[in-house]
DNA sequence: AGCACGCCGACT
DNA sequence: GTCGGCGTGCTC
């Protein structure tokens, strides 16, 4: 029997049946359980709302999922206890895609729930100690322990669980809670509390007697000469700043005035002005109107109107523009239309491309329309956000990944922009989902479009647009005709030395900057290690220090003077002594970003250089404000990671050096071609932008790499048929999504045998291709990686479906092997 | 995720 | 003999 409950008020059920929720609860719990909604709620409650339940002895926020009346049998399930807000919290678009993502990332629908609400509506349970007033002060009875909190219990007559915790200073505080509350000086209260708070201004207005002229006067005049003489001249500052400004608030007139809060509260304690505390919002709002002040080149208005025709046909479209090419623009003008057809738009991007650049240039097209949004925002802000999209007030959201939870109200397009960038698939914690996939079942629902913008597209969407599924639009010409950048390979394998090992300047690079240096011009190195030497080796045996837990070697971190595993971020003294041999002979091998820094200090001492990788950014504001400083030309040389190459457009830049290409061409992972060429063309694209030709030095040893020959010539046609080729040798079919399981153990030999027997029962049963460690030097202890293929044909869900379900029963037979219990399994699902 | 229950090793 | 470690199982 189906209900259509998606409304309030609830059907009229017979008062003698139960009434029923399933609600989801933010754990990672089997399934959803059920909770009866008692009858005084259950006018109100429907699908979607925020209810809190009690689960053992917490209690916690949930979300309604479906209602129904088939009491269950094998237990008695207690009541909601309470409703939190009148109208339900999320859309149902938002239940189908939690359920989505729960079940295509084999993850409870409390995991998503965990990572799709801002921190605030997920209510916390806090236990509460409240002092038992009959006890009285004799605390005689109690040990040292018990002493403690029963003081500090005295004195504040309320506690929170983790205050016990900071008073004791130790693990075990039940037991000694237990000790009090038998003894009865406490007792316990489980609370929900709600954590978002409004936030308040005090606004100050002119008591209504005194808005009598006469009255005012009257007060002015007989102000005696030496009394609160402060007072007066800060009323006399309120009476100015309210004539032209017509509202004021504490904080604006104190400023002004520049008098203190106790001079205020004076005059308020005479009833002469009253303060008001009032809710107020914490986001700015800026006038909501959009001004475009730039026309579309002719090419960009020919793929704009293509993107529109193909999205009339296919619902998601693939712009595939090369750098510089100006889709950004084409996106606004599309933003525009949605905007004035009443919609909303998401506009998603890859994290560390959120920076200040685009946000500062998408807010001044469209002002109060658009509100920005990523896991840094603080959770009170997260909250208004969420709740001005819901009412459909905010239209263009920019955000990252987490953006796409938000309930949107009518919603007509999301760009997924830098769609190939591997960040938009979360790794860690569960759900492991792909933002960009996920983006498009959302939208499915809403029937709304996609548009997938990028330079350089990920070989499954090309796929797709191959395949027919996905629309293609390009867009090859270079926003005002600039030329791509000319790339010159230099073959550092002749000049290796033998002592100094790898080359960081070879003098054909060394001749390009120093070039670049006359003109005035600026300088990118890109190198993908951070760091100042990847690896020590001893010089007599050859042993290379390594991290206890990961089996990664230590790189070595100049400006810190330690050894850092790069994997699991922890730390080590330097090691001078080889353990295998005793020797104190080691030599640092290879180069990260602190060593080309060092060596551009050193060959080119009259230039500014700066560094930017993970080690120099501490804050989000150092980034910014080392962008802004490169942008004001007060870098010639900026040295980097990939963090170089993110969604900034730097005009002044004429080289880019790509100093160690070996380092990107090497990976043993099968998406090593995909991702080189990806990044090789990124960097290069931030040469010679709106300038004249830009020039790309390409430093490698294998010069006669395949991806090194797609790259001089940017054909990305080319590289695409040739790794699709190169895949279906490996794969068959390509591009089609695999279930990885990760399976994870203190001890690593468990963990591998536990992953051996599950892979080979999928090679068994689906031909699956077993993959080594992603990379050899990582991964190798705690996870090894098991992909299995899954579809013969990319659309079928079937198959799938039968896969996980194998996967989920091979998983618990492993697991009820009492050897392997503790393993850890988790299962994601990822394109390949 | 918590949290209780229960089974084995190091202590008064 | 007990205290306390963590491995195991359950929560509507």
């Amino acid at each position: 029997m189906a209900y259509n409950l998606t409304s309030s008020p609830l059907f009229s059920p017979d008062p003698n049946e139960g009434v029923y929720a399933e609600v989801i609860i933010p754990l990672a719990l089997p399934r959803n359980y059920t909770w009866a909604i008692p009858t005084h709620l259950r006018a109100n409650i429907s699908k979607g709302s925020r209810v809190e339940v009690q689960l053992k002895n917490k209690k916690y926020s949930g979300i309604v999922k479906t209602i129904h009346t088939d009491k269950p049998t094998a237990f008695e399930p207690r009541d909601i206890l309470n409703l939190l807000e009148e109208q339900p919290l999320i859309y149902p678009q938002q239940l189908k895609l939690w359920e989505w993502i729960g079940d295509y990332y084999m993850c409870s629908e409390g995991e998503v729930m965990q990572a799709a609400l801002p921190s605030h509506l997920k209510l916390s349970s806090e236990s509460i100690l409240t002092y038992n007033e009959e006890f009285g002060e004799n605390f005689s009875d109690l040990n040292d322990e018990e002493y403690l909190v029963a003081e500090a219990l005295l004195l504040k007559k309320e506690l929170k669980l983790s205050e016990v915790q900071q008073i004791l200073d130790a693990a075990h505080v039940y037991p000694i809670i237990k000790g009090l509350i038998e003894k009865k000086v406490c007792m316990v209260w489980e609370a929900l509390k709600d954590t978002y708070k409004q936030k308040l201004e005090t606004y100050v207005h002119l008591e209504a007697a005194y808005h009598n002229e006469e009255n005012l006067a009257k007060l002015l005049n007989e102000w005696s000469k030496n009394k609160a003489p402060k007072q007066l001249e800060l009323l006399l500052s309120y009476l100015h700043v309210i004539r032209t400004e017509g509202e004021v608030t504490q904080t604006n007139l104190l400023k002004k005035a520049n008098a203190s809060s106790a001079q205020l509260k004076g005059l308020a304690d005479k009833n002469i002005v009253r303060l008001e505390k009032r809710s107020v919002d914490r986001l700015p709002t800026l006038p909501r109107d959009i001004k475009i002040d730039f026309e579309l080149s002719a090419a960009q208005v020919e793929a704009a109107e293509s993107v529109e025709r193909v999205l009339n046909e296919k619902s998601v479209c693939l712009l595939q523009g090369v750098t510089s090419s100006g889709k950004t623009q084409i996106y606004i003008k599309l933003i525009e239309q949605y905007i004035k057809a009443g919609k909303q738009v998401l506009y998603m991007l890859p994290e560390i491309a959120l920076t200040a650049q685009i946000i500062r240039r998408l807010q001044k097209y469209f002002g109060g329309y658009i509100t920005i949004y990523h896991s840094k925002f603080n959770p009170n802000e997260r909250v208004e956000i969420w709740n001005k999209i819901k009412t459909g007030e905010t239209k263009v959201v920019l955000g990252a990944r987490s953006s796409l939870f938000l309930p949107f109200k009518e919603l007509g397009l999301i760009i997924v922009d830098e769609e190939h960038d591997p960040s938009f698939k979360q790794q860690e914690p569960a759900p492991r989902y792909h933002g960009r996939d996920a983006a498009i079942y959302y939208a499915s629902l809403y029937n709304a479009k996609v548009l997938l913008g990028s330079a350089t597209p990920s070989i499954e969407s090309y796929f797709n647009t191959q395949a027919g599924k996905y629309g293609l639009v390009n867009l090859t010409e270079r926003y005002g005709n600039v030329q791509m950048p000319a790339i010159q390979i230099v073959d550092v394998k002749t000049i290796i030395t033998k002592e100094k090992g790898k080359i960081i300047l070879s003098p054909q690079l060394t001749e390009a900057i120093q070039q670049s240096l006359q003109e005035k011009k600026q300088v990118i190195l890109f190198q993908n290690r951070r760091g100042y030497s990847p690896y020590q080796i001893c010089g007599v045996c050859g042993w290379i220090p390594q991290c206890e837990n990961c089996d990664v070697t230590l790189t070595y971190h100049k400006a810190k003077n330690k050894l850092q595993c790069h994997y699991c971020g922890t730390s080590y003294p330097l090691v001078l002594t080889c353990a295998a041999c005793g020797n104190h002979n080691f030599v640092q091998k290879n180069f990260g970003t602190e060593k080309i820094e060092e060596a551009l200090v050193e060959a080119f001492p009259e230039a500014k250089i700066a560094r930017m990788d993970y080690d120099s950014i501490r804050g989000k504001n150092d980034h910014d404000a080392l962008i802004k400083l490169f942008e004001q030309q007060k870098i010639d040389i900026l040295a980097g990671t990939q963090m170089v190459v993110k969604g900034l457009d730097f005009e002044h830049v004429n080289l880019v050096g790509i100093v160690d290409a070996d380092g990107i061409l090497n990976f043993t992972d099968f998406r090593v071609n995909e991702r080189a060429f990806q990044l090789m063309e990124q960097v290069s694209g931030r040469a010679g932008r709106r300038e004249a030709q830009g020039k790309v030095i390409v430093q490698v040893s294998n010069t006669h790499h395949p991806v090194l020959q797609f790259v001089q010539h940017h054909s990305y046609e080319e590289m695409y048929r040739f790794e699709i080729e190169n895949r279906k040798n490996f794969f068959y079919p390509p591009f089609s999504r695999v279930i990885q399981l990760i399976c994870k153990h203190k001890d690593k030999n468990i963990a591998e045998e536990a992953a051996n027997i599950l892979g080979q029962f999928l090679n068994d049963k689906y031909a699956a291709y077993v993959s080594g460690p992603a990379e050899p030097a990582i991964n190798r202890v705690r996870n090894q990686y098991l992909y299995e293929l899954l579809l013969k044909l990319p659309k079928d869900a079937q198959f799938l479906r039968q896969c996980k379900q194998d996967i989920l029963q091979q998983v618990s037979i492993v697991q009820s092997n009492k050897r392997y219990r503790s393993v850890t399994i988790v299962a994601d699902v990822d394109a390949v």
